[in-house]
DNA sequence: CGCCAGGACGCCC
DNA sequence: GGGCGTCATGGC
């Protein structure tokens, strides 16, 4: 990867990354795709930060943001730091993750903010992923357009998030605020647990069970052996791997989930 | 209309 | 410890 400042815009190179497979593919809910004359644009946040990213035919175009925010924040959240042809070189000795990963070249693990990534991934739960993100749309739109904090939402009520329309999850959505708020349950201090200690602590939540356990691990603690079993991963598993996953992929186990579940979603079943 | 969704929980054995 | 019904809501 590398970058250069151009009038108030960031301009970065990088093969390994494309914008719709990235903020697209099922990790992250809150990115708007929107119109523009380059090949595709998106707006999101990071915590309270804004940014709009173009991609066009040769490179991405971070807009009107310094050169020490694109450093101190988004070359971060993008993993600008990790060598991706590295990883899917490794993947790639496996059949089917070749494929995956040929399908999908751009996919990249975003490192989001654990808290938003815990509230995001509880919604998600027997949810299909436009509802989900609804129901994340309604409830920044309350909150100014920024994600609520914990302290924020343990105020809230099963019955006052009715606007939500989240169903049956929105007495774990507090039941998750109100522990994280007092500290019985720390993000900070399990993103660096072993990982079956931190599965446990992250378990103490209601409607925290193993597969939103291990997504809050991976996108919002970049657990990057952690992985997620859901509905698409299990076709996969049950499909290509009956006799298990590489060992070679475990510590990037995670990553090598993600292009595995954007090639089941959408080129496999389409 | 019926089936399904980036599941977890409670209850049963 | 594994199997099964249930839980809201709405996308398709």
């Amino acid at each position: 990867m590398d970058y250069y400042v151009k009038n108030n815009n960031i301009i970065v190179h990088e093969k390994d990354f494309d914008l719709d497979e990235t903020l697209d593919c099922g990790q992250a809910f809150r990115w708007k795709k929107i119109d523009s004359d380059y090949k595709c644009t998106y707006t999101g946040k990071f915590i309270n930060d804004e940014l709009t990213v173009s991609q066009t035919e040769d490179c991405f175009i971070f807009h009107n943001i310094s050169e020490k925010d694109f450093l101190d924040k988004w070359f971060e959240y993008f993993d600008f730091g990790t060598d991706y042809s590295e990883l899917k070189k490794i993947f790639s000795q496996d059949e089917t993750l070749a494929k995956a990963c040929k399908y999908a070249k751009g996919i990249r693990l975003l490192k989001q903010d654990s808290w938003e990534c815990l509230i995001s991934f509880i919604i998600s739960q027997n949810n299909n992923i436009p509802r989900i993100k609804g129901i994340i749309q309604r409830l920044c739109d309350n909150y100014g357009g920024n994600f609520p904090t914990a302290q924020a939402l343990s105020q809230e009520s099963p019955e006052s998030l009715a606007y939500l329309r989240s169903g049956f999850r929105a007495r774990y959505i507090c039941d998750a605020s109100q522990k994280v708020n007092s500290g019985e349950v720390n993000l900070t201090k399990i993103s660096s647990m072993p990982l079956e200690q931190a599965r446990t602590e992250l378990k103490k939540i209601t409607g925290v069970g193993d597969k939103v356990a291990e997504c809050v691990l991976l996108y919002g603690m970049h657990r990057t052996e952690a992985f997620p079993v859901d509905v698409w991963i299990k076709r996969v598993l049950a499909e290509y791997y009956p006799n298990g996953l590489p060992e070679y992929i475990s510590a990037d186990a995670g990553i090598a989930q993600q292009y595995l579940f954007h090639y089941m979603r959408t080129a496999v079943s389409a």
